[in-house]
DNA sequence: AACGATTACGCAATCGATTACGGCCCCCAG
DNA sequence: CTGGGGGCCGTAATCGATTGCGTAATCGTT
């Protein structure tokens, strides 16, 4: 270690030069004369020269930093989207500061106060599980901070969104189950306390609603805790004998799901069919492969961020709701039936 | 937008006193009479006061920030890591700034610099595959800043590291095999460029001349590109007739080989056996569930944190060298194979 | 020759907070 | 009555960089 870091004034006492005119010459701006700025850059490489950004965004408003609260690390979804996040952060020469809120939603508040401690420019934020309200919120816009909300939210005029279309996924998944003769099927969902598990699991019914065939409730699991999945699956087909489809509403959900059905001893998609949306990872590496409704993690991902990029740099107000579509990826576990050729 | 963040000089005028009286009114410092304090603190609250850290940390020779370089997000691994190192370092009042080098050593030496520019307390390093030599970590040490480098590292006496033990888990890997009767094996390892995948081969290799049976080069697959996966298991196979078990030394190189296993048609574990090295999340949901050598990836995270810290706050620059330990965990993958039950 | 324009740079303030140092007032002891 | 010592707070410097404004020197113009 050499001690303390070179700083403007250095390479200024060096060259006999004022500060401000070394910063100039390193910005390289007009009112220095070109061979001035040859010096100068001469001698910021010789010493090493290390410019502060901290202390040169204490004087402009920004800092160049976009924070990202999630509300825990999951190995499906969050990576890609993650990935996408910073792809467009990185190029865009900002830093990408990542809390976890560990689905608390006082970790959750104290997160975003710390957001603003930090002056960070943008706050992109996956709500915890425990957030019924953003009232939370208003600390960032009292400080000008845009917000954008991602995957997880609830309902909101004030922030900006970038959601999958989740009713529409569940209906499609639904609609396509019923269009290959299976009009009866499980659906796997998630915790009710989140948007995404209610509106996929009302667009699942919408889609059997829409097609005129009856669902049950005890068609319907909502898996709160992963390890009752196995259980409520058990009964579901206890049931309904007659079953000819699962439906897994992540990919989470959709892993598990399909362990137990092997270990079941149920041939995918002879004796069962397996739907899911999923961001296309597990699927392929499932077998067989699993057709699913595909929501591109790294692209939501990259929406969101140059979302919120955009907004802090045009400083921009506009709310914009993104809602992402899927797209069906036909991979196999999904047998066509005809009414005659039920299972038993 | 109320316009301007409210700064310690409004507190201060609105109640005629000095910035610094307000600072360590706050700070709570033992000059500053309690009465005073109380009346600080009572303006702060209703003016909304938010402290900026930026211009604390511009005296302050820290920022506490922690700066990690991934050369890639991948679903396995990677986000338990981060998991482990963002509790940590959270616990700590740190925060977590988040880079990936696309496995680029161009964009690493780049995130290296930036994070110099940052201020960074500590930098937590995953190499890309790219990177053969640490000199472009140079500047950090000339700036006082600790590294740590993470799971993927070359060999150095210069930082600390926390690596997996993976010449001892691929060693142990063979040698279960082969106590279970598996002296044919196929091995599925990664590109051979990375010290974790080279380790894993020489250690699995090993294990192999310790028990005294021979193992064939064809025996070994080297997977630079995971679609080579599917060529190389078939000719293995064809080459081996009497292969009764496979070692995959990742989860992403397991899920795969579990899948074309599958699909071959092949029983798990009475066609074939089937062992890994995991964080233990894959093996639960394949089925049947794989028998592994687990390394915990929170763990890692959370040692590697934890060690940089102590760099941090003790301003030591003692190399500290974890080698984690993986520990077996038998879910059923492997048969017991007896010299005269081997496959025809 | 004198004056406005241009070039190239320095001075001082500024961002917001922290800290070394100094000073005032009051109390108590000598 | 006076001096020493706390208690409590202000002044000024500082962190490193940026920016508005001023200015000396040079140049060109009529």
């Amino acid at each position: 270690m050499t001690g303390n870091r070179v700083t403007l004034r250095d390479i200024a006492n060096r060259l006999s030069l004022s500060m401000p005119t070394v910063s100039r010459a390193l910005a390289d701006h007009p009112d220095i004369s070109s061979a001035t700025k040859d010096r100068v850059r001469e001698v910021a490489q010789a010493l090493n020269y290390i410019p502060n950004y901290r202390a040169r965004y204490l004087r402009a408003k920004h800092s160049r930093l976009i924070a990202l609260i999630l509300p825990e690390m999951n190995m499906f979804f969050v990576p890609s989207m993650i990935a996408g996040i910073n792809r467009v952060v990185q190029r865009n020469d900002y830093s990408l500061i990542v809390f976890q809120s560990d689905n608390s939603i006082v970790q959750e508040r104290r997160l975003v106060e710390y957001c603003t401690h930090l002056s960070a420019d943008g706050v992109l934020l996956v709500l915890s599980s425990e957030t019924a309200d953003l009232a939370h919120l208003n600390i960032l816009h009292d400080c000008g901070i845009p917000v954008v909300l991602l995957d997880r939210t609830i309902e909101t005029t004030k922030y900006s969104t970038v959601t999958i279309d989740d009713h529409g996924a569940g209906r499609e998944a639904a609609i396509y189950l019923i269009e290959h003769g299976h009009t009866r099927s499980v659906g796997i969902f998630g915790d009710q306390r989140q948007r995404i598990s209610s509106q996929r699991l009302k667009g699942f019914r919408r889609g059997y609603t829409d097609k005129r065939i009856p669902v049950a409730d005890s068609q319907i699991l909502r898996v709160t805790i992963l390890s009752e999945l196995e259980e409520q699956l058990e009964s579901a087909f206890a049931a309904h004998a007659d079953v000819t489809a699962v439906f897994a509403m992540t990919d989470e959900l959709l892993v598990h799901t399909h362990y137990l059905l092997m270990r079941r001893g149920m041939r995918i998609p002879d004796d069962v069919s397996l739907l899911a949306i999923s961001d296309g990872q597990a699927p392929t590496f499932l077998y067989p492969n699993v057709t699913h409704f595909r929501h591109a993690g790294v692209e939501a991902g990259e929406r969101t961020a140059s979302i919120l990029i955009g907004m802090i740099e045009h400083n921009s107000d506009a709310m914009i709701d993104v809602r992402i579509r899927t797209t069906l990826v036909e991979l196999g576990s999904v047998a066509t039936r005809t009414p005659s050729a039920r299972k038993h």
